[in-house]
DNA sequence: TTACTGACTTGTTCTCACCGAT
DNA sequence: ATCGGTGAGAACAAGTCAGTAA
């Protein structure tokens, strides 16, 4: 038995080191992983490009207070044009706003200049502001030359800045940009819009790098707060920001080998999870009975996450930021409860402001147990309370650990979010023109992003455009009405087809956003598999930046994949 | 147990270059 | 040559989740 034993590890290593040689040679991204937690070995880069230097106004450009003309110093000047750019904006007839900026704005101010203005309402910054809309026709007007000239550095700094060298590949760096001072605006309502975002200099940042590595110069007469040498992370530079005292990095490209991997590792978690999800399901639905009121909300709160795909929803500091919800951080008034609602029972009801401030609103009929034990999560609260009282996401992620090794409440987002889009896809493709299958794909690609609240304002522009398409299949109609050629009406036939198709799709896409879920939650050796399956370019399913993101689905997934 | 920090993913919206129509 | 619509990419905000300190 042991010489067997022997044997036959002898021969599955030799076959692990095979296969990993032979893989090592084609994808980059099956390389060798240490498993001591350090996520590279070798790592050097040219450090960010700051934000550029303030360049105070031309001296016709004036700023009036109270109707009379006042000549701002620069710290101050500066800041006061970070709010005319904005003048344009809704936001900036906001109380909240206003009242942060001029906090904000008067820090910046010499003693003079604070003594004399006292109140914003008395402020005129059109100047500024028609400034700023001239300069930018300015820009627009360019010659060719000119706008040459600006792409050419632009490419330049790019090939200087943009990329690094991690181990033994030059990766493509995401944001080498330092971000300039400006306004703060947050989304929904922020309590903290308006304010200050200040200017990061050299002394704030913080360089990560391989020792052995050239380090990256700070600009002459200037010191990086630190060079550090950590290789258990991936950021190359980071620094805090000011409003919220959160720390901001830069990192790499999604097309990087370690993004990628990182990214096939969260679709091969959500793979497990699906062979163990019945068993799951099995387990919640038994503890909705639990005599353990903790039992009972964490079981409740896990078929929501599970059916609706909701987020987890950490706890957040309040008056920090907007007040929006997630799963855990439910509070009463966030749902009502309907035993009866038309022919259906026992329907939650839900409305709250998810993240970005987004709206969650669904009505769904939930089994009886369900809605009972909602009613007793209620009883004796007031609206501001909180649902599950007795929950929060650690509590939810460590019982969730427990069920499967790397299982957190967001795995079941991209379960869920894939599966669907693989079912879909089975469901929707039949096997006719590329532009029908096309069709066929991005309506499985919006049953996810439905199911993943995934919403989008209808764009400005999307009546025009509707009517734009609308013009194009009437003339085409006429075309094809008045064409005798066998040939030809053919293909007349085939362009209003598409354009049928596309318009459609237009349609249904009114105020539905793909892109997250695309690029997010949906495990792409579906999509390629697919495209492989039913002949379809895959450049009509991703653009160049998505293929260079799932590279590796790409050249993994056959057509026989499954998710 | 809770608070807090740090690292990383997920999210919307803005901006601008490109391209086809006029 | 110019114009406007559009998609891609940039910008940057806002989540999740693990680890550590209090």
């Amino acid at each position: 038995g042991f010489l067997l034993d022997l044997g036959a590890s002898f021969y599955s290593l030799l076959v692990i080191f095979l296969i990993h040689i032979l893989s090592s040679i084609h994808f980059r991204w099956e390389e060798e992983r240490s498993t001591d937690g350090s996520k590279w070995k070798f790592l050097e880069h040219k450090g960010p490009v700051l934000a550029p230097p303030y360049e105070p106004l031309p001296g016709h450009v004036r700023f009036f207070y109270d109707g009379k003309l006042l000549r701002l110093s620069a710290p101050a000047e500066e800041v006061a044009t970070f709010f005319a750019k904005m003048l344009d904006h809704e936001y900036t007839t906001k109380e909240m706003f206003r009242k942060n900026f001029y906090k904000d704005w008067r820090k910046e101010m010499t003693s003079e200049e604070k003594s004399k203005i006292t109140d914003i309402n008395k402020c005129n910054f059109t100047e500024m502001s028609e400034y700023f809309k001239a300069q930018s026709e300015a820009r627009k007007q360019m010659s060719k030359d000119e706008k040459l000239k600006i792409k050419e550095e632009n490419e330049r700094i790019l090939q200087e800045y943009g990329f690094c060298v991690m181990d033994n590949h030059k990766e493509r760096i995401g944001n080498f940009r330092i971000e300039p001072p400006g306004l703060f605006r947050g989304r929904g309502d922020h309590p903290k819009m308006g304010m200050l975002k200040r200017r990061i200099r050299p002394e704030d940042i913080i360089i990560n790098c391989s020792k052995d590595s050239k380090h990256p110069k700070p600009p002459q007469g200037t010191r990086w707060k630190e060079v550090r040498h950590d290789n258990k992370v991936t950021w190359l530079v980071s620094w805090t920001e000011n409003i919220q005292g959160s720390i901001k990095y830069i990192m790499l490209n999604p097309s990087s080998r370690i993004k990628g991997e990182k990214d096939w590792q969260k679709y091969e978690t959500a793979r497990r999870l699906k062979k163990c999800v019945e068993r799951l399901r099995a387990q919640y639905r038994e503890d909705w009975k639990s005599k353990e009121m903790r039992v009972r909300q964490r079981a409740v709160a896990l078929y929501f996450i599970d059916k609706l795909a909701l987020r987890a929803g950490n706890e957040k500091e309040e008056g920090e930021t907007a007040d929006t919800v997630g799963c855990c951080s439910l509070r009463v008034e966030h749902i009502k409860l309907y035993p009866k609602m038309d022919d259906q029972e026992y329907v939650v009801e839900f409305d709250f402001l998810g993240k970005d401030s987004i709206r969650y609103y669904n009505k769904m009929p939930v089994e009886k147990r369900v809605f009972k034990n909602l009613q007793l999560f209620l009883e004796n609260k007031q609206p501001e309370d909180d649902l599950f009282d007795r929950l929060n996401t650690s509590i939810l992620n460590k019982h969730l650990q427990e069920l499967m090794d790397g299982l957190t409440a967001k795995v079941f987002r991209t379960y869920n979010a894939s599966i669907t889009l693989q079912q879909q896809l089975k469901e929707l493709t039949t096997d006719e023109s590329i532009p029908a299958k096309i069709l066929s794909y991005n309506r499985a690609n919006r049953a996810v992003a439905i199911l993943c609240n995934h919403q989008r304002a209808a764009p400005k522009t999307f009546e025009k455009s509707m009517q734009n398409l609308q013009t194009k299949i009437d003339e085409k109609q006429k075309q094809l009405s008045a064409t005798r050629k066998q040939k030809a009406v053919q293909r007349i036939e085939e362009q209003l087809m598409k354009l049928q198709m596309q318009a459609t799709d237009r349609e249904e896409n009114k105020q539905i956003a793909l892109g997250t879920s695309k690029l997010n939650y949906l495990d792409p050796r579906i999509s390629v598999a697919w495209v492989k399956k039913w002949d379809v370019p895959m450049e009509k399913i991703y653009n160049k930046t998505q293929r260079e993101k799932f590279a590796w689905a790409i050249d993994m997934a056959e057509e026989d994949y499954e998710f």
